[in-house]
DNA sequence: CTTTAAATGAGAATCATTTGCATTTGCATT
DNA sequence: AATGCAAATGCAAATGATTCTCATTTAAAG
């Protein structure tokens, strides 16, 4: 949980000019214990009696995600887009498709992988993306009974 | 390439009422090489001569998903959706950046990586999605240019 | 050949996201 | 502290993919 000043220091060293909206969503972000989609960041905010309007939210997102800040995190079967804190750690993600409770993976199986597929294709292979899906121990439970 | 005979009886095999658009949206997947997006396979059959019209490609590709005629793909930093046949073999795939051209990949190597998950968090686990990203050949060539 | 439920066409509706434009604000400079 | 200006914001309208509504057509069962 970073301080105000921490936030807008982070903003400025990233080149970006550091006003409201932005503070409020990077800290938003930065506290979040899980991805977030526009709408929700925006409710969130309105409900912390911070009055940010929807285009700015998501223009503010892209400009995170551009200097590096944010990352968006696009998943199957979920209509809009998440973005979460960038902490520039490359991770996966366990969803429940109950649940839809996300849980990141820290660990990472594929750099092998990704150097005998080079070989194999002929591809310049910059990077992946891998979700895995599943029920969460408590929707395994519901599901159950 | 399955003629109209096969096509149609995969469709009744499958549940689903024999007609003219889906016995077409049916085999122009069978027979493409790459996903295709909605708008794509309803343009290319009307070059073909064959007038269906967009919504009922949608409606079509929802009822071929949902008997596992077909699959729908969700690839990151694409708009649309994509769809291919369904030959119900798990598969990744390698996407360029540049061009956007997709291959298949059929080896997966996360049998195990999900097993370690399992026990690790709880999950009882039930897929994953794995793409993977960067230059295909010709593009690597162009790039450095 | 009827019948009937399901499929289709056409266009309107929806939902997430983006954009245009007038207004405001950060912040560097007087 | 006041000024100037480019960048950021608010608001409403535009967009693009997809879904829905409803009247009409069609597959295929009887």
């Amino acid at each position: 949980m970073k301080s105000r000043a921490e936030l807008a220091e982070l903003l400025r060293s990233h080149g970006l000019k550091c006003t409201r909206s932005r503070e409020a969503v990077l800290g938003y972000l930065e506290s979040a214990c899980q991805p977030a989609d526009a709408e929700r960041i925006y409710a969130e905010l309105r409900a912390m009696g911070i009055a940010v309007n929807l285009s700015t939210v998501y223009r503010t997102l892209e400009s995170l995600c551009g200097v590096g800040l944010a990352k968006k995190v696009v998943l199957e079967n979920e209509g809009r887009a998440l973005f979460e804190f960038c902490d520039s750690a490359h991770r996966h993600y366990l969803v429940c498709i109950c649940c839809k409770k996300i849980i990141p993976i820290t660990f990472c199986p594929l750099g092998e992988y990704e150097q005998q597929l080079e070989q194999r294709t002929g591809y310049e292979i910059t990077g992946h993306k891998l979700d895995v899906y599943g029920y969460c121990p408590q929707c395994k439970k519901i599901s159950r009974a």
